[in-house]
DNA sequence: ATATTAATGCAACAATGTTGCAATATTTAT
DNA sequence: ATAAATATTGCAACATTGTTGCATTAATAT
């Protein structure tokens, strides 16, 4: 699993430039281990980054990020549009009152289910996602 | 499983009325027996029920199905913010690249997972989502 | 230090979804 | 079958998320 380092010495390796919003992205997503949708990476980079970037540039620098496979996207029900660091991508745990996201990692079954897919439907799978919607521990208190 | 009558008459003992839209759209939900996006929604309750609703009855009317719970929302990467029926919710094969869905039934092994979340986690979970990504038979052939 | 070109900001746009309000249609009761 | 009550509708205007063209700016190789 590559590191944030290791991530950013790529993008450069690969011809890419290493601009100060782009590090300070990979940086941020990588800090957080979860997903975060475009509004929140806009507002964190410029309080706790210093940086003011402009919306657009956000938005083509996940769209940059997401073609490298650096980062994948994710939507949520009820949720705002999310990106995370795809090294990072766990399954998911959503509360649907609070909306936090939490990763979780589960056994290996899943790999499993994804060979006997393409036995049944010659359905070749690269990628699954899973997610459970539910109560997190703290709305479950508050609701009782 | 309820069916479309089932689902009809309860929307009705329950209070709410009955209208040609209303009625049109879960028919169509259930014909189509997989997610579907407002778009296509709206095209093809005029193309197929020949019935003709403004854009803002169709969201309003997908709001009022989701609150009663007879209808979920996905939202896939990649892919059109989609509705279907509750009842007739499987899990999904998505092809990447032609963007079809396919509805597919998988064993049990999600329940003893989501027992064993609540045991780790303290998180009660009320659903799920299963999603698998990658090509369709035919768009493995094409791109052969 | 400079040339090259990738990345940026801005304004304008597109898609999806929401809201207020007046008009209409579905019910329920008569 | 008709009228009263109110749920539903259409329209226009708006909100949010994301994209595009174009002129400007900044990162990199030399």
């Amino acid at each position: 699993m590559k590191n944030v380092d290791g991530v950013l010495k790529e993008i450069r390796s690969a011809g890419n430039r290493m601009t100060k919003a782009r590090k300070a992205l990979v940086e941020l997503l990588y800090k957080e281990k979860k997903p975060v949708s475009s509004a929140e990476i806009l507002a964190k980079l410029t309080t706790k980054k210093n940086i003011v970037v402009n919306r657009t540039t956000v938005y083509r620098e996940l769209r940059f990020l997401l073609e490298q496979n650096i980062i994948i996207h994710n939507k949520f029900p009820n949720h705002r549009s999310c990106y995370e660091i795809s090294a990072l991508h766990r399954h998911h745990l959503i509360c649907t009152q609070c909306k936090k996201i939490k990763g979780i990692v589960l056994n290996k079954h899943l790999e499993d289910q994804e060979k006997n897919i393409y036995k049944k439907e010659r359905f070749k799978v690269f990628s699954h996602s899973l997610e459970f919607y539910g109560l997190c521990s703290n709305c479950l208190k508050s609701s009782a």
